[in-house]
DNA sequence: TTAAAATATGCTAATATTCGAATATAAATA
DNA sequence: TATTTATATTCGAATATTAGCATATTTTAA
């Protein structure tokens, strides 16, 4: 299991809209930067930069074709991360039985709840 | 499906180690607030803050039982994201089919990869 | 050889995150 | 009522993230 601190840096990384879209471009296929221009509304250098971003922490990486940078996905977290993250969930978690045992373990006076 | 900006708000809340390690307790079951004390290696003011940080964003949320805060997991997403978030992924995903077609579509030239 | 296309880099200002320190609150007990 | 216990809030400094802008790089085409 990756250690908290990297799973933590992932998700923060992962963690933002325009990555986000990115991430979920790839997961159907191959991209080059000026076919993000055509769906993302921020400036070329921008893209650049989200892309640079993740594959400096391993998620993309890309192929040069003629003068084409054709980036790809790499890490096989990712399709399944952004699975979870799409999916509909209907309800909260039912409330825990009522006072369960916490390490401290006392419980004083009245409880409300 | 949560809207996108939904989708990285919530990767940001969730990625940080402290926050994390917050998380996976609650998946175990309730905590107090000095049950977290024991094992964070953080001030109490500091555990207090990711609580109401993740308390905030709904991902959490508490009862009272006597003086104590009983936090326990309220967001059904969390512990279906740090299961995925704890997979051991062997190797990364396999490199695309060459040259697949970007919407540019131009190949020019050589092609080098 | 010059120009164009595709993409990256460097810098900067604005904004957000993080943690520590001090302090506050609220309820229960002495 | 004063104290203790459990936990939260406020503020500030350090640091990180983000986007925009201008510019650079690289490769191909004219």
């Amino acid at each position: 299991m990756r250690p908290i601190g990297k799973q933590a840096e992932l998700l923060k990384v992962i963690g933002h809209p325009v990555r986000i879209r990115i991430l979920a471009e790839l997961t159907k296929g191959v991209k080059c930067v000026s076919d993000f221009e055509e769906f993302l509304e921020i400036s070329q250098p921008n893209i650049s930069q989200h892309l640079t971003l993740l594959r400096n922490h391993g998620l993309i990486d890309y192929y040069m074709d003629g003068r084409l940078r054709c980036y790809y996905l790499l890490d096989p977290i990712v399709p399944d991360l952004l699975e979870v993250l799409s999916r509909d969930y209907e309800e909260s978690l039912p409330a825990p039985a009522c006072c369960p045992v916490t390490k401290k373990g006392k419980y004083p006076g009245k409880r409300r709840h």
